[in-house]
DNA sequence: ACCGAATAGTTGTAGAGACAACTATTCGGT
DNA sequence: ACCGAATAGTTGTCTCTACAACTATTCGGT
């Protein structure tokens, strides 16, 4: 291995330069657009979005964990403040006195449903309409990949679901 | 234009909900490892590699600012941070008393330097070495497509620079 | 020369996440 | 049946960031 393995080539740093600063500057868009128009942070939208397409509307603390990307202490955090806003409630789980489940509720669904138009709208102009479809290909591969190296066993179940929190085939 | 239109494909899903993954991810990597082998968030890291870089080793705040994609009450409170640190130095601007320069101490260039290898490690691990040649091309064009609809006036310098703070050709 | 607007930066404060410490329950082996 | 280890979750504390309010200087037009 030569020495320069060591440093980025200049393919390699234009990569990696404009994926830092796209890291610094979509998770601000995406959280201000969210709290402007529902008070919630991009991390609540996605916990309520998966939980709006769970069954019974209704998860494990650890599950919500893994599909949210979030360690326990954190979702803990967000789920009681969610909570104490009444869109999600919390109750032990039957099987399992350790756990606790997570539901989203009436007012957390309509919240939900109201909220994702505009999200979805702020995601295609900021980052879907940016690129060609044959882009976006490259995008899903890409992120693929580097989740594998991020994530290698899996956990955070990279395992997608729809974004539409209505689908009309479940109409 | 079709109601469908509002929602994401599936291609599309695919890969947003990849990227937002790797948004949630990446950044916890990143600093963990500058955290623990250096005490430096990533973007501590980020602006002092920026200084190290610049004439004089030294930059106006709201240069760095751009450079670093970060608003300027966040690039002010962590150069206080970093100055009660050692790490740099703030004084007036010459040649325009509104502004505050900043340069890099030598202690600061020392940081650097150390820190640098084991971040570009990093970053080859998990993101770099896990693309193929042909995939690292076209993450710099959709990450430059999506930049583009981020900062549209290019006000955040997406002109890259030099990662290495002390390339062979400046030795 | 002056005055309002724009630019450059700092500071206060409130909220969200990281990490460590803790409790409670279940599992696995003997 | 029991005991240690692993799992599931909560809570406290500290740091970092966003946002708003503020000061100081410079620019542009008259």
């Amino acid at each position: 291995m030569t020495v320069d393995a060591k440093w980025l080539n200049d393919e390699e740093l234009a990569a990696w330069v404009r994926l830092a600063a796209v890291l610094e500057l979509l998770p601000g868009v995406l959280d201000s657009q969210l709290r402007h128009d529902a008070e919630l942070t991009h991390f609540d939208y996605y916990a309520l979005a998966m939980l709006s397409e769970a069954p019974q509307r209704t998860l494990r603390m650890t599950s919500l964990a893994a599909q949210t990307n979030a360690t326990l202490p954190r979702l803990s955090h967000v789920i009681r403040r969610l909570e104490e806003r009444g869109l999600v409630e919390r109750f032990p789980c039957p099987e399992d006195a350790r756990a606790t489940n997570v539901r989203l509720t009436p007012a957390g669904w309509d919240k939900v449903r109201r909220t994702a138009p505009g999200h979805v709208a702020n995601v295609r102009q900021h980052v879907i309409d940016a690129l060609t479809p044959e882009q976006v290909r490259q995008l899903a591969g890409i992120t693929e990949a580097i989740l594998r190296r991020l994530d290698p066993d899996g956990t955070m179940a990279v395992t997608y679901h729809r974004y539409d929190p209505d689908p009309p085939d479940v109409r």
